[in-house]
DNA sequence: TATTGTTATACTCTATAACTATA
DNA sequence: TATAGTTATAGAGTATAACAATA
């Protein structure tokens, strides 16, 4: 409808504005994006890389090369499993863990600033309403357990 | 729970799946993202270099490949202006203004449907305060921005 | 000399297709 | 044969540094 016109592109113009301040925090951590997305998926839990390249949106292909660089710095690790020896788990390391954690609060705090100059009520509804959206894509978890809370709470 | 805790890291989420369907989008058109972003913002009015390397977050000579590629498919043309010959000028051919006018639509529209599964109020207050964020940065419902500056945050 | 843009080079990310190993 | 991943190859995007042309 009319009022709404231009919603997707501004939807558009939005995830530019978060993607580069987030490609910024991850290159500060020596991370490129695509790495500091992959060590969130499995920081939870250790997943095949059918599942991981399914998570990501990726095709299983691109991601092996993708966990190759990471393995190489030792950000994550390949295991076989013995029940079927066709699949890898992947797993970050104590690295990768640390590198993440550290990543996430960072992030969390100042991609949250991108919000910061809506009056409070309104920013908390908009953080609930991306809270929803994000909802499907979220692990069960948080990817670091009690990352301190910042950004939008006042 | 803490309902705000990780805000910053679902607007990290929110945008990825944003330019996982924008890549989509842009793909079908027969474009990257990058070279959709760069028409987008040359459309109104021809830009120069540099002024385009910073409204893209980009290094000047990145932007010269991008370009390069750009061109040589005659979605773009370079022009250098008489009284400073070492300026250059892009702006987009009758090609480019004519898939980018469509892909904009086909953007707008199904990058809206994110936030299809929200209640109706709830997806118009969303909306406005997507507008409000993206203010500074984002074009008008029709292709033509008023920009002058892009770049909220840094 | 300072500024604008391009080249040279290298790396990351990603895709398609062909391949290997296991089931 | 079907499935899980990897390798081979290619192209896009981007960065740093060196360079050229113009001012």
């Amino acid at each position: 409808m009319a009022e709404n016109s231009g919603f997707g592109n501004d939807l558009v113009w939005l995830s530019v504005l978060v993607q580069r301040r987030y490609v910024q925090i991850c290159a500060e951590h020596d991370l490129t994006s695509a790495q500091a997305t992959l060590l969130c998926v499995i920081m939870d839990e250790p997943q095949g890389m059918g599942e991981l390249a399914q998570a990501l949106g990726a095709a299983k292909n691109a991601l092996s090369g993708l966990v190759d660089r990471m393995e190489r710095r030792g950000l994550v690790r390949r295991e076989t499993l013995q029940h079927d020896r066709r699949t890898v788990t992947l797993s970050a390391t104590a690295l990768g863990k640390q590198i993440v954690g550290a990543l996430y609060a960072d992030v969390d705090e100042r991609i949250a600033e991108i919000a910061g100059a809506l009056p409070a009520d309104e920013r908390h509804r908009f953080a609930g309403s991306v809270a929803r959206i994000t909802a499907p894509v979220r692990r069960t978890s948080s990817p670091v357990p009690d990352a301190d809370r910042l950004g939008v709470g006042d």
